[in-house]
This record gives structure tokens, sequence and C-alpha cells, in this order.
DNA sequence: CTGAAAGCGCTAACAG
DNA sequence: CTGTTAGCGCTTTCAG
């Protein structure tokens, strides 16, 4: 094989520049002290060499890695893709979270790690040593786990949490699913339903827990119980399945149901129909996720939209701030929900 | 910020074990002359220590970067993250080809490049000298584009082309674009039908004249002819719009239609509902490519299944072996996609 | 504001 | 089979 042609690096910029490798370091780094002349002068030859820093190189120059990690649950998104239904986490993050990256010359790099594993810390351990990036992106429920938000903290790495408000390090980013949930159950309020069925999401998940608040604090403000019309689930098509037939069997059942996840409001999508009952018309569903699968349901539904790339983008510039030495807030940061409407949901029946 | 906790380098592994760094590093390189017995000391460390060599470290020493580009098309991957339909090649890209490096103990980074763009060289260029990934996985319609694989070609990068044949540098790999067209044809005439329309897929791309070869060498094998049956696209929607509706209008009209996309066929399937056809009884469809909307369409389309996340694997395996120093074999690679009979295909009106 | 020196963690090329 | 030596390309000191 042909002798891998010699790259330019920092040294030719030098040399073609006539300055110290330093004074180039200084010029891709904006380092403050360059005198503008001297500066144009290196750019120039930069530009002119089509010189382009080395990752590796800079990395062990002692600085930082410009590469980020996003972290997705293995089994649930090995799972994701295996089966084709379209569901695209990952690629909402890359669209936010890469493209972001990309900006600031820095790179993402997808890991997929076992929640549910004893050998967490040794392959999240062995990612990080290997890899040395500058931050991680953490998703639920990840962004909870103390084992990953310890480790990476013991190491001195930067970390944005995902869908969590627990106290610690890192920083936190939610999609402020209480408010998603008001907003969901205020729609239905106002197409005239006042029996409004909840499907909770998982316990393991603390969004599930806002979710369940936004509704029940909605339903309270319109002067509305909610007895009998929460019911539990874990995000999977069949919890759903199970939770609309026991609100659908209740004494004084939902003409209305809010489900935590797309897949579950597909659940009762289906006991719907099973029970030829029509959507909208005899129940209205609406979902959380706003995964692609919802556009092509009959009816599509309506649905609470997850910005994933919206927060993913914004993780991804908190940590690159930080690694920029910008000293940065560590409120938790807000990316809204927002709700569309489409056909599952319409004016309660009289 | 506390002092980033130093990370075990080969030289504690070495001091713990008491040998040299050299040593060390012909272990986890599994270099063949070292004793099985010093090798198995040496590893005892490695797992006592918790050791993980650094990438950058590696790249540095003048070995591999352990780092293979997935490169996409800008354009298209954008517009189908945005969209939010559920296209997921770069999922089933990620699904094969990052497992596999996983297993290699590499990492794949995806990367989006414009395709109509002058300044492809320097994107592509850029992203190059910043990561020097071991290798680059191309699709197309990249892996067909003089100025990317000639770029690579200088630049000593091993790169695999997807989907391409044309002569050259890398490895080519194929899915068999022709034998699958045959599949499907075959499929709708064993169903009985004996005029079956085509729709072409982008010029641009070499696969599209494969799937129309294939369409061809079945119908002339049943003694069929073809005239009037052949009509252009470009893998969009629209196109497969105008595509049936040409072929509807025609004399002697198709009893089934094969889109070379998802999409097209899409088109064609409104295009039938629009007539007042029925589908499958009326008109038959058949799509290529199986991403996850043709799932959720009525009917669910039959579907030539384009097994990217395979050809990924494979690519990388390619890359990685080759890599290695294992000397390949450059003859193209077949991962032969299938057909997956839906709702859309059945017997032929008589 | 600029330059020189040292070193990051690893591997290639040699010695032994 | 194992150890020694010399970098890779950059950035961090620290001088000027």
């Amino acid at each position: 094989m042909p002798r891998r042609k010699q790259a330019v690096t920092i040294r030719h910029v030098a040399a073609h520049a006539g300055v110290s490798m330093q004074t180039v370091s200084r010029v891709i780094n904006r380092d403050a002290n360059v005198r503008p002349e001297m500066a144009e002068r290196v750019q120039a030859s930069i530009d002119k060499l089509g010189y382009v820093p080395s990752l590796a190189a800079r990395r062990m120059g002692g600085s930082r890695s410009y590469l980020i990690l996003a972290l997705n649950d293995r089994e649930r998104t090995l799972a994701d893709w295996e089966s084709r239904m379209g569901a695209d986490w990952v690629d909402q993050m890359l669209l936010g979270g890469m493209l972001t990256c990309a900006k600031h010359g820095y790179r993402m790099i997808i890991e997929l790690v076992d929640t549910h594993s004893d050998h967490i810390e040794r392959e999240l351990g062995a990612a990080i040593a290997a890899v040395r990036p500058d931050g991680v992106i953490l998703t639920p429920p990840h962004s909870q786990n103390p084992l990953i938000t310890r480790l990476l903290d013991e190491q001195g790495i930067r970390f944005a949490r995902i869908g969590s408000l627990l106290e610690g390090p890192g920083f936190r980013l939610t999609m402020d699913d209480e408010h998603a949930a008001r907003l969901a159950t205020e729609h239905l309020l106002q197409l005239g339903h006042r029996r409004i069925g909840f499907v909770a999401g998982s316990p393991d998940y603390e969004l599930s827990g806002w979710r369940v608040q936004g509704w029940r604090a909605a339903m309270a403000e319109a002067g509305l119980a909610t007895d009998g019309l929460l019911k539990p689930g874990d995000f999977s098509y069949t919890s759903g399945v199970a939770a609309a037939t026991a609100l659908l069997d209740g004494a004084d059942p939902p003409t209305a149901i809010i489900g935590s996840s797309d897949q579950m409001a597909f659940g009762a999508l289906a006991v719907a129909r099973a029970r030829g009952l029509e959507v909208p018309s005899d129940l209205s569903i609406i979902s959380f996720d706003d995964t692609p699968a919802v556009r092509f349901s009959h009816p599509p539904l309506t649905a609470v939209v997850q910005p994933i790339a919206a927060v993913s983008a914004r993780s991804a510039e908190l940590i690159i701030a930080d690694c920029a030495g910008e000293e940065p807030s560590h409120d938790p940061v807000v990316v809204e929900a927002s709700l569309v409407v489409r056909g599952s949901t319409g004016p309660a029946r009289r």
C-alpha cells in the first residue's frame, strides 16, 4: 500500500507563515493574545495549505478531545432499530446534537450502555477511557442513574442530564413534562371532556411523575375529579392495552385518554377499535413523544412533541460552552414541549 | 473544578506487571511475539487496573485511529430527520456498523456531506484531517462520486462503497438489486400478473439501472413484453405519483406496479386510491427499501428489504480486517435483499 | 504579544 | 521473545 500521504501539520503552517507553531496554535484556538495582522497572516497560511488540526493530537497535547458522547439505553435502542417501527430518538439526538457539535468543531459519538447491568461502570468506564470525551449527554433512564452520574463526576467529565431534575452534578434539561401534560389535558377540556383518563409511564422515569402531576393539576383547576382515571403503565404497547381496558371497564369511563407514550396510546387505540368505539367521536386519544408512527395511524394521533433535537442541541451547547471556559448556570434548562393536534381528538360526546 | 483524575496508562500497567511498555502494547494489540505466561500476567494487570488504551494516543503512536466514518448525504439525511416520517437508513447503518465496530474496539462516527456541492472535497478533506479515520463507509450517491473516491484513494484511506460496482479502489458491496427486482417481479408473476409496471429510481444511482434490469429479465423470461411499462422516477413521492398516473393512463395498463422506492410506491398507492382502485385486488404494489412507513400504510406494502444493517456490518468488517493486515479480496460483496410479502400484493384480476 | 522547551500515551523500528 | 529509543502533532508551561 502506498505510504499514507503525509497530512499538513501545524509545523507546515508555522513554516509557511514564518511564525512559531505556538502562534499557529493560538490562532486556531482563537486565543486573544495574537495581533490581528499576525492572526490574519497565519489564517491565510492555514487556508492556503488547507490545514485542519488533528483531533488526536489536540487531545494528546492535553487539551480537549472535541468529542461528545451521547449515551443511550442499549436494550431499548437496539429493540427500536431492529423492529424498524420508526422510533427516531437517536436520529433526533443526532439532528440536534451532531449539528451543534459540528458547528463548534466537535463530533458526536453514539454509545449504547445497558441500564440494568452490574457492569455498567466497566462499560462506561471503558468508553470514557478510550474516547476521553469532553462531555457526555445522558438520556433517561441513564440521566438519573447514580452509578453513571457518580462515575462521570469522579472522572471530572462534564455531562448533561436530559429528563432529570435530581440534585447533583451535571447540567439538567427537561422538556417540562408537567406543562406538556397540562397542555394535553387542557386541549381535551376545551373540547368538552370531563372524564379524562391518564396512563402513567414507567415509575423508573422521573418524568413519568411530572406528567401525572400536570394532568392532575389541570383536572383540579377545572374542578374535576380524577378518581379511577389514573392507570399505571410502562410505556409499552401492552401496558397501554391493559390500562385502556381498565379505564374503559370502569364505573364512569373516560371520554378521553392520555397515554404517556405513543405506544401506550396505540394500545388504547386498539382497545377502542376492538370495542367498536370510534376515535375521536367516542373516545379521544393523546400520546406523548410524537415518534413517526403517530402520523400513520388511523386517525393520526394528537401528540405531545418531545423536542429531542432541540434539547440535545442545548445539551451540546452547554457542554461546549463549559469546555470553552464560559461559566454557565447550573439551573435546569427547559425546552418546552408542544402539542400537535391531529385526528385522534375531538369534541366530547354529549 | 477538581483536577481530572489521572487515568491509568500503559506505563502504570507496565510497572504493575514488571515489564516494558512495549510488552503491554504487544499484549493489547494481540501481537504473536509474547510468551503466553507473560501475556497472561500482563493481562491480569490490565484487568486489575482497569486499563483501556486511549484512542488518541494510539493514533498518535502512528497506528490506527480505531475510528470509521460513515458518510451520508447531508441534504437527504437532514430532510429525513426533520420530516420525522421514520426513514431509518442511518439507524440501520448504526445498527450494523456501530455494533460491528464495537466488537473490534472501533467506533463509528456519522458524517454528513453535501453531494451537490463544489466544496465537497474541502468538507470531506477537513473531516478526514480532523478524524483520521481508519476507514470510510460510503453510501449512494457518495459511493459512486469520483471526487470522493479519488480523494480517499489519494489519502490512502480505505473505504467501502455500498451500492456501487464501478471499477476503482475501495471495497464494493451491493444488495444485488437486480436479483431483488427479479424477486419482486417473480412474486407478481406467480400471482398471475402479466402487465407489471416498473418505476425506475433516479438515474444518478447505479442501482436504479440494476433494478430495471432485474425486472426486464424476469419479464423476458416469462415471455412478457415490457412496452410502455417502464416509467422514470427519482425516488420521490411525487415522481411516484406521476409515474403511476402515466402507467394507469396507458393503453394496456398494468395490474401491478413495482416502485424503486417506498415513497414512489406510496405515490402509486395514492393514485390507485384516487381512482377508486382497490389494492391489491385491482392493483398490486411492491416497493423497494422497506423503511418503517411501509408497515403503516393500508394495506401495508409488500417490499424488497434493503439489508442496510447487514451491508454496513460487512463494510465495517472489510475495513477492519484490512486494517488488521488481512489480505482481503476486492471482489464485490453481495448481501442479498429479500422480499417481504404484506398486504399490497394479491392475485391478478382476471 | 511571541517563542522555546517539555511532554501527553502510545507504537514503530530497532536492538538485544 | 523482550526492552530501548524515538517520535506522532499538538498544547501547555514558562521565558522573552
